[in-house]
DNA sequence: AATGAATGAGTTTTCATTCAT
DNA sequence: AATGAATGAAAACTCATTCAT
């Protein structure tokens, strides 16, 4: 009736299925959301998802693969060699954050829901992981002294925690992305000693 | 008979109910544990959780309160007025992560269960507003120039969420405690051009 | 309401669902029949089926031990060492086929249902081997001549064939007990050379 | 393109179609076979299963059909009226057991599958009756006091139930062929009193 | 002639939850 | 105070079957 039985090819089908469990996981949590909701906002019968997903954990874990490679799409900008240290940092911090202001559901179905998925949680640690890396890169090439990775592993992963804070300020609306970046720019560069930047901003 | 009907007292019995049921959430996520999986941890029958506390809800946000509290208890040294900021920041790092490397189960409770549970975001929220709060308490006291309570505000969630990046960490057996304190301080004070200084100690 | 909620021990309702799943099982066939279906015949709850027997596949392995079982027991008199070959050989003919004639449905849930399902053919099996065993040991016992263990094997199995073939007949009601026993008692000790005294009878 | 759309004659078709089904129904049984595994060793898509054969049902019985008309075609030579009894009935026991020797999965299809689906029940009893009777005729020919023909009857389908249980052992690949011919033609000539003859042979 | 796309209907199984004792 | 017995409700998953092309 609405929308409709139409016949589409897999690939569009696929995504659409995608968007409607991303949807609605974000919205009810993993284990609240059934498939039969899922098929539901797909306005597709319940044996789709199957013959498309095989289960609903592979349904999952293709949601989290697609957002986290949105996240690292949007990430893209900032690898640019050319740019310094600072400017690729602000990009990778405004394509980071510019991003989950745009996909809030993105952000809640890998932050929110993954990360409390025994099953997940590796999944979401690779892309973490990804993102923890590119960061200590960064504190790398933007340091003379250039120190052991494993001190900017772990820098690395406190700034991304920060972001993720940030970012889920940002995602409930509570923050503006701008600020954010500001914020975080200057925690970085600074630390709390940069606040009166801040101020003067 | 075997195993025995011991008549406890309340109180008793309410931490050992508690107990286990923190224990099972951690070890397998809040759906994927059964009311029928706790009361055998805790050795009772399933009626008396319920008649304890009244449901599967209800126990686990009695969870999450427990732990939660036990957190801020972890805390409280930090908030001798007598002491300097930079003091109580100290306190505060080590009082934060050294509970969160000797009781995982609680961190990964409230950190990697309680926040995916659409049900029990507010109460998660409440407590990590507290710890944000403390902070930027610490963040205003320790600068001059006061600035409005906003910027505080968010620059406290940053620094939160990277104590809370970097406690998973030493939840998982990655990270000394030690280190991650000198990390986190190093990080608040100084930022990045900070970790020279962090590499000579 | 008909029948009612009653708490019954639990060696009762074991014994009930039994009944209850055996009598469906022969009627429907197994694949035909639902957990649903058992669980009205039994007048109780599915879940108190997955309680007491924690699967459809386990159920129907209960049923087949039970009534495999019964088998057994209407062949004990047969096993007396004071009667002679022939008269242990009908008393085991009288005592088989007289149990299926007033067993239908055991009959039927061992010979019609268990041999198809071939998760349960290795159980059947072990049943009949043992009706095959006892057969081949009648079968040496009765002659001088021993000769190998392996001819009387295959001989057994023979007679163990015709008796389920006549005996399905007494299943289906097509045929007296009396004459069924007659029958194969004839065959077993004349062979078709003997026909002329069951035309005499 | 890969693997091609052959344009097949319809006989060709079905022919191909029953062998794939045969093949999957005996060895994973009725009901665990799905139309997709049939129409996937087949290699055709499923709609062609459904219009050459209507529905699974149908398909089946079709099977059954098929397999059951070979096993005719396998005791025609018996049917010799030129031959002596005991020569027919060599024929047939020959006939019967070496084409099940040589055709294990028509035999599984027939006696294990078929025999256990209520509905199709009918028809293997249909195909089973006419085994009898052929049976039924050579007793009566072979003895001079003619008897009723009900003895016959019932005394054939023991003999018939014997000569499956017999060819059970032949599909495992427990039992040589020559052998359980030689023991079913002594059983039925002579009952166990043959046994020492069949000894000496 | 042949099939990829799609679904209605049903099944097994699991829980949180509650009585009756 | 404590529990064995019992269930309503729902969820994941499968399959025979049919269109539209």
């Amino acid at each position: 009736m609405a929308g409709g039985t139409k016949r589409l090819p897999r690939a569009v089908r696929e995504q659409q299925m995608l968007d409607a469990a991303v949807d609605v996981f974000s919205d009810r949590g993993f284990h609240e959301t059934s498939m039969d909701a899922i098929a539901a906002k797909a306005e597709i019968s319940k044996p789709m998802l199957y013959l498309y997903y095989g289960s609903k954990d592979e349904l999952f874990g293709a949601c989290i693969q697609r957002e986290a490679l949105r996240f690292v799409e949007a990430l893209e900008p900032a690898g640019d060699p050319n740019l310094s240290p600072r400017e690729q940092l602000r990009l990778a911090l405004s394509g980071f954050l510019g991003f989950v202001g745009a996909n809030r559901k993105s952000w809640m179905v890998l932050y929110r829901q993954a990360i409390g998925q025994q099953a997940f949680v590796g999944q979401v640690q690779t892309s973490r992981d990804r993102l923890v890396d590119l960061t200590a890169q960064l504190l790398s090439s933007s340091t003379k002294t250039p120190g052991e990775p494993r001190d900017y592993g772990l820098m690395a992963t406190a700034l991304v925690g920060a972001g993720e804070a940030v970012a889920d300020r940002v995602a409930g609306g509570e923050v503006e992305v701008d600020v954010a970046v500001d914020l975080l720019e200057s925690l970085a560069w600074r630390g709390l000693s940069g606040k009166k930047k801040a101020d003067t901003a």
